[in-house]
DNA sequence: TCGACCAATAACTCTCTGGTTATTGATCGG
DNA sequence: CCGATCAATAACCAGAGAGTTATTGGTCGA
């Protein structure tokens, strides 16, 4: 029973310095490992491990090229995590305790 | 530098009994820690812990009431992880490069 | 008032994982 | 070819944190 997609988003993106890197490579496209390193703050080992849990969960995907590797992020990758999050929220909205969650609010 | 919000609810979401124990805040409303315990797999202090934490991000409310404790979720405090997302596939819609990606993985 | 009950805290253990350095495997330039 | 470079793997270490049991502080019912 362990493992719906969702989950292996939260535990993959809950590390700062593995998220980081997936932010970068949203934000600026396609990245190499040694591009990557010079800014991620750790070791090259670090940022290959860190990729290799992204690549895992289906976050980013990698193209040798030579003697070097690019990734790139797939952001398709998330809708898992925003479906979770529109069930959670749906939850909340359906329910009719919204109403005495807002009282219980009122009496603090 | 650390703790952007969408930092705390990442962490805290990553752990699955703990994520659960949200998910049954939103499906089911106010539940007490002992019925949460009930059907959470680990002991009370654990369940007690997981609320703590859940309360830190932002995402659970507390009710005392006599000797028991209602805790229900605050679906609102979502909003940053949402954000979050948007943003990360804004950045991809933005970017000139989606093309390339989509050249990278036609010679995979 | 006294015993049972609920939830939180304390104190500890043990696993998991993010980091390191060292090494290997490949590929490039000269 | 040969040295340099890039990325991945191996082997190890240390800290974090999720779990446990034991205990405490309140509150209820009898």
């Amino acid at each position: 029973m362990p493992q719906p997609p969702h989950d292996i988003l939260f535990r993959t993106l809950a590390d700062p310095t593995r998220r980081a890197i997936f932010e970068r490579l949203c934000r600026e496209g396609n990245q190499t490992v040694a591009a990557l390193t010079a800014r991620a703050g750790v070791s090259q080992p670090a940022v290959s491990k860190h990729l290799r849990v992204l690549k895992q969960a289906g976050l980013v995907r990698d193209r040798h090229q030579g003697r070097q590797t690019h990734y790139s992020a797939q952001v398709d990758a998330l809708s898992p995590l925003i479906d979770w999050t529109k069930q959670m929220t749906g939850f909340w909205h359906g329910r009719l305790d919204a109403l005495e969650e807002l009282l219980d609010r009122m009496d603090q």
